[in-house]
DNA sequence: CAAATGAAAATCTCAGACATTTACAAATCG
DNA sequence: CGATTTGTAAATGTCTGAGATTTTCATTTG
């Protein structure tokens, strides 16, 4: 019915309403619709802390009441604050809107996704993702080889040969599970939850015609290096392995990005 | 009326329906709701390129027909898909959803609440957005000094003095500013986009009565020997300029963490 | 020619109804 | 008595149809 809700709108115009007033920033909406007013409000609760992790708010009809909107506005808002994932909904008679737990992975989807999109256009190109990669991955390789597990050694192992596998889907998930496992053995979850995106974003600008012959073979020789550095517990000799190469990666990346053949 | 719109779900439900099939997953919703499901169709739309930016979809009655759902359920989802920025809405005759273009400016934002919301749980540790932050900000000095412009060195340099400013809210702004300014001139948005959220982040877990004395004259001789090697175009001398400065202030941002004093 | 007016197309909001899902209690049956 | 079935309640999910509002553009008017 009304236009705009519950929120603290100036109830009433001011008389002397100058047109030129202000208003330099070219055409901002300023009155926000009901719904997003709704859930800056939640979503503000939320990141503040107001409302904790697994709490859950109260149901859509309880909430359209509280703020003297419709239930339709309410749910427009859930959505939003869902899709961010800041909350999730369950159905059924326990069922309702709770406030979610962050975890990395979801973050890491996000920016696989908003990534993808960014270097399509011109957003981001190659070589930005490609130097932010090595920015990552060699502070990872360096802390891995501090922080090394045995269990993280073992794994690492079981990816070492690539080379020989046949299959070519096998190899690349190999290939994408030895760079993530040095991730993980860093000790360190924000630098996966970078760097496997761009990873992800790197490999899908590959285009796997074009890689020369032997290049399986050179990566399986890099890695069983960085591997060997690991292994021994060698912090430089594992930094500057990874940091070459990920600089020998740059050239056939380079070579095989699907924008540079149209 | 119906729960299930439009997708492909088996018309007919097997007569043999065995309790015990496949079903190992515990308790997963797999039909989504119809808002999901539209949501996640247009959304595969976008991300493959199949819609382009600037695009603008059919309206939400049309959209209501071609997906055979009800208007509501078609706006569900595209508040789903406007909260992540993959579309926006424009009321008026010339109005409708478009493909958004997302940029970097959006991205860094979703990162600086998501980060914020995981550290402040045991998602992400102040020594790990530390340690994030060095790998991406050395690299940044190192590049800035590579690829410097006569324009950043004027921008850094206005951004020097900050231990003589009396107004404390300005000298942090300075020193932010001096830091993103490193990361804008390293040529690599990236670097920039996923860096500056962590600052931030870090920024609002200082505590500022903490600091001693003497803390912002030391931030002051680090920031002018990092700023002397970038203006001198030597990326070795900037690299460890930036690595010392981190390290220093690690001991303070550990000392200060506001999760240390409860 | 400039300013006011009006129409049109889209999103935004509402109200109310019904459908569906789900957990749990109660009743029923072997 | 115990296992299964049935029912019920509370929540979200969906639909319908109606206006309200915003915004642009063409038209009219001064």
């Amino acid at each position: 019915m009304e236009g705009n809700a519950s929120v603290t709108v100036p109830a009433s115009l001011p008389q002397g309403l100058s047109h030129e007033a202000g208003r330099s920033a070219l055409s901002v909406n300023r009155i926000q619709p009901a719904y997003a007013q709704v859930a800056s409000q939640l979503r503000e609760l939320i990141v503040t802390g107001q409302i904790q992790t697994g709490d859950h708010l109260p149901n859509e009809s309880e909430l359209a009441t509280i703020f003297g909107v419709s239930r339709s506005t309410v749910r427009e808002a859930l959505r939003s604050l869902a899709a961010q994932s800041l909350v999730y909904t369950k159905r059924g008679v326990t069922g309702g809107t709770f406030v979610a737990e962050l975890d990395a992975e979801t973050v890491s989807e996000y920016l696989r996704t908003s990534l993808g999109l960014m270097s399509g256009s011109a957003g981001v190109s190659v070589a930005e993702l490609l130097e932010t990669r090595a920015a990552l991955e060699v502070p990872a390789a360096r802390l891995a080889a501090i922080r090394r597990t045995d269990g993280a050694i073992t794994e690492l192992e079981q990816n070492l040969s690539i080379s020989n596998v046949e299959d070519e889907a096998v190899r690349y998930a190999k290939n994408s599970r030895f760079h993530e496992l040095i991730l993980e053995a860093s000790g360190n979850r924000l630098l996966g939850l970078v760097a496997s995106p761009i990873f992800d974003v790197l490999k899908s600008r590959f285009r796997r015609e074009d890689v020369e012959k032997n290049y399986w073979d050179r990566v399986d020789n890099d890695h069983r290096e960085i591997f060997g550095h690991i292994e021994a517990g060698d912090p430089d000799g594992a930094e500057s392995a990874m940091r070459a190469h990920l600089r020998r990666l740059e050239s056939t990346y380079e070579a095989t990005d699907i924008t540079a053949h149209p």
